[in-house]
DNA sequence: GCTTGGCGCGCATATCTATTCGTAACGCGC
DNA sequence: GCGCGTTACGAATAGATATGCGCGCCAAGC
């Protein structure tokens, strides 16, 4: 965290660079210190955000297949993103860039807000994301911990920063995701204050922010790594199960599949999520399109963010 | 005008190498171009405001000066900027970027504005100016031509730029702003009907961007040059002016002068300025700041941006 | 007091970007 | 078709920016 001093020495430059288009050189020369100084003040300043830079994206290229999506599904909004190609990552990042800039406009308030730490689309999303006025208490985990603990920390982290863009206050849920038994669930939750706090709170949600999976091992994860195993998953795909929201299992139209598996999980429940106010899923790429189809089918969101070919893919 | 695909090519490069962080050459390779190629079209990008890069000073940092000019005068709102420095031209480009965030954010209508395209600042704003949302009809010109005819084709492209950022018509006031006569002025005025209708616009003007002068030759402009003379300007200094506001000459009170000068002048006349619905004035630096003192206490503006040190000049 | 570690800075330079220049392609008038 | 001006482009390179490295400073620990 910059002082006070260093602050005000990086708004100058950056106002001399960006607003006066002066060279690192002459700023330097102009303040008395060395241009490396300038450049490395001028890093920093975009990375506290003093600096901005944003590429304007005619709003609603895809007007059409947006309406075309939002009249054929139970959903009520629609973005779809004009990716710069469909290769898993860049899209990832850009559809979390898309959902940052959505949130950076929101106007409503969202007292509790629920975030999916785990998705790594909604990680980046926070990376890139500005502070939020939605005027937020809360940032809720939605889900326990999933993978290694490298990635746990990523999330912890990722929670963190969301809550304070949000000026909120962060709660965990620092338990593992999923579990080997029922048993070893109850337990860990009765012997656990913070994490009953937190599933308590996950009644109340405003605003839930979560991705959209596709009924298999998620390729950043490991089977059974704190996470379902190969053998659940294709267990779920033949009882019809296509992806999944949450951790909750939906067969090609939407519905819910029951089951053992249910138990297994600690996070947010079918019907918590189900009476949160907004659901914003951001989700795409061939590989998740099923699911994704069957997430708005079956109205377990109801804003979502995607890439063109997968809208596509909604309407054919 | 580039045509859509330059277009596309723009955003698509703007994306990579803003929004992924992609070196030029990377960008070059993977859409099979040359780097200089990507070079140009980013600063292509830059020009037609496809990307923004804003520097986020945090706002109202001045925010007890301003509120002690506004308890102090009779002026609506008072914007201090933070200024780099207190040399004359980068102190204007430093204002002018400010009344332009300022005129981004307005959200009231105004269906004709007037504006003074012969103020540097004014113009150096323009330039810097994105789309406005005043849903204004006609940007009229508030003054005749001024200076040589170098400064004309400005001042010309500086309204018409306007009126296209406002999405309106622009409507000049191709005549000289100053004359030697009034025989001379009615007989201009009488022969030019385009000026007529500039004029008649003047009675209803609901936002007036203006300028504030000092009571001197603009060093920009020549003595007499489509202008008033050192000596008329000297004459009125004798008979108290300290200033004037679109050619109306106030004293230290922000008292009018009535003069012959009066007539010799082709545009907004002072009951017109009056009876505007809004008046924003952008001006400051040492040179001026008797001229903004007199501007505010008069009443001739109701929103000021200034720098620092004219403000606390203001409450000295 | 003397290490030791961390940090902030400038120097030199590697890396990245803008610009110059030459070429080719296009439109336009004849 | 043939100059002629204009525009768009890439190769080379000038120019601007980022970064590895080392130094000096400060603070904490012994």
């Amino acid at each position: 965290m910059p002082d006070q001093e260093q602050t005000r020495l990086m708004i100058k430059v950056a106002r001399l660079y960006h607003t006066h288009d002066m060279r690192q050189t002459d700023i330097a020369k102009r303040l008395h210190i060395s241009q490396s100084r300038v450049s490395r003040l001028l890093t920093q300043a975009e990375e506290v955000g003093l600096v901005r830079t944003v590429v304007a994206v005619p709003a609603h290229i895809h007007a059409e297949l947006e309406e075309a999506v939002e009249a054929a599904y139970p959903v009520s909004e629609v973005h779809v993103v004009d990716v710069v190609s469909d290769d898993e990552s860049e899209l990832g990042h850009d559809l979390a860039h898309a959902m940052a800039m959505l949130l950076a406009e929101v106007t409503f308030e969202a007292a509790t807000v629920g975030f999916t730490s785990w998705s790594r689309t909604l990680r980046t999303m926070v990376d890139q994301m500005q502070p939020l006025r939605t005027r937020t208490q809360q940032v809720v985990e939605l889900l326990g911990d999933l993978g290694p603990p490298l990635l746990q920390h990523d999330a912890a982290r990722s929670t963190q920063r969301l809550a304070t863009l949000a000026g909120a206050e962060a709660v965990f849920l620092r338990l593992p995701g999923v579990v080997p038994s029922v048993e070893i669930r109850d337990l860990l939750v009765s012997r656990d204050v913070y994490a009953r706090e937190a599933l308590a709170l996950l009644d109340g949600i405003d605003l839930a922010l979560v991705g959209i999976g596709a009924c298999e091992v998620d390729p950043t994860l490991r089977s059974g790594d704190n996470f379902f195993t190969h053998e659940q998953f294709a267990q779920m795909r033949e009882r019809g199960a296509v992806g999944e929201v949450c951790l909750h299992f939906i067969d090609a139209d939407g519905e819910p599949i029951e089951g053992e598996l249910d138990d297994l999980v600690i996070g947010v429940t079918r019907d918590q999520l189900r009476a949160a106010g907004r659901r914003w899923a951001v989700a795409g790429g061939v590989r998740k399109r099923e699911a994704v189809r069957a997430a708005v089918k079956g109205g377990w969101v109801d804003t979502l963010v995607t890439d063109a070919a997968t809208a596509e893919y909604l309407l054919a």
